[in-house]
DNA sequence: CTATTTTTATACCACATGATACAAAAATAA
DNA sequence: TTATTTTTGTATCATGTGGTATAAAAATAG
């Protein structure tokens, strides 16, 4: 850590590094990580330039952080969808509105899916990144595995059925919403893709 | 169209054009629209900045040349994988075989596919791509959908489950090999992944 | 009040970028 | 040969880029 828990010498931070984090985060997922300059940073921020870098470092290091928040986010938000144990097919719909929620966020035309959508562009240039979208990517397939695991040991879906197939098709449903969103696809559209979806993963 | 069939006078050129897009495509495909320079292109297709502007105009217009030449691509594989009439199993199989042919013929590290990997990128900042986008991506539903529904026709799936939410799921199979590819997943975990959801949308 | 520490603000730098002007080169037409 | 047409090659331009040097500002410590 470069910095003491309250430093309280010196002149006060006219910013909250959380919050701008979340504008950087904007930025990069609306453009990309090569067409977001500096200076669209410094105008969604409200900071210049030298606070930036004394904060988050140079520009790279700055699209790994809002990497790691994004993917904060997204964990955070399956935990709370996918964690109950109630009827599966509730849970799914529940985990899928809330994604959609999160893709449909943007205020004019939708952003998607941060990794899915702006992430994954980075991946063949910089392993680093590469690796990051397919640990937080393997993520999903785990927790959508584990709650269908869960409620075929109560007897809700056929356990003859691998848990792990069904777990990634769950997922690729997720990519299908998280692609078309970002492409142009209403809302309306892909909640009826998800909820038939829902109706073959649990036949 | 800026110049005639078979133009006799004047220098000839030193380039194929088609070959050159496909080369400017290679360049894209990699690291995107923003991050490809027009010195990369250059040095990729062997032509001078004066020729490239005269044969395919500015930056943006190279950049939907290349999604267009793309889309032939695929939409090409897609007819030779689809149309057949043989075992549906089969079918999908060799469908998803030549995805990802094409998926990691990157020399090094695999590119996935050029619409979900890179322009999906560009889609929130212009209409135009969007739409291309869109359009593109729609194209893999529907023929999934009419090759499922040929089946059902046969009688090799079940008439009363619905071939458009089918042709849907096979379509986001597609993107989710399109989107591990890109990040770094070995070919046989996604050849695995392809049977079994064969064999989900089989059943 | 003075010294010290930390952040902000302005200005700046070297370089890369997309785009173009212009002349030489290489072909055909007359 | 000469004129004409088209492409190539070089050189250049204006601008945007990531990154930083430097000094002022705003707080605390003694």
């Amino acid at each position: 850590m470069v910095q003491k828990e309250n430093s309280k010498r010196g002149r006060p931070r006219a910013y909250d590094p959380d919050a701008a984090l979340d504008s950087v985060l904007d930025v990069f997922w609306r453009a990309g990580y090569s067409a977001s300059s500096l200076d669209d940073i410094c105008e969604a921020t409200g900071m210049n330039r030298p606070s930036i870098y004394a904060a988050f470092g140079d520009k790279r290091s700055l699209y790994l952080k809002a990497i790691d928040r994004y993917r904060a986010i997204s964990r955070e938000q399956m935990r709370e969808t996918l964690s109950g144990d109630g009827p599966i097919r509730d849970t799914l719909r529940g985990a899928y509105r809330r994604a959609l929620d999160l893709y449909y966020s943007g205020r004019d035309t939708p952003l998607g899916c941060f990794m899915v959508g702006a992430v994954i562009n980075e991946a063949v240039g910089d392993p680093e990144i590469r690796a990051s979208l397919a640990e937080g990517l393997a993520r999903f397939d785990e927790g959508f595995t584990r709650t269908i695991a869960r409620a075929q040991a109560r007897g809700e879906i056929n356990s003859e059925r691998d848990a792990a197939t069904l777990g990634k098709i769950a997922s690729s449903a997720l990519y299908y919403i998280a692609t078309r969103s970002r492409a142009g696809e209403t809302r309306e559209a892909l909640e009826d893709f998800v909820e038939k979806t829902i109706g073959i993963i649990c036949a």
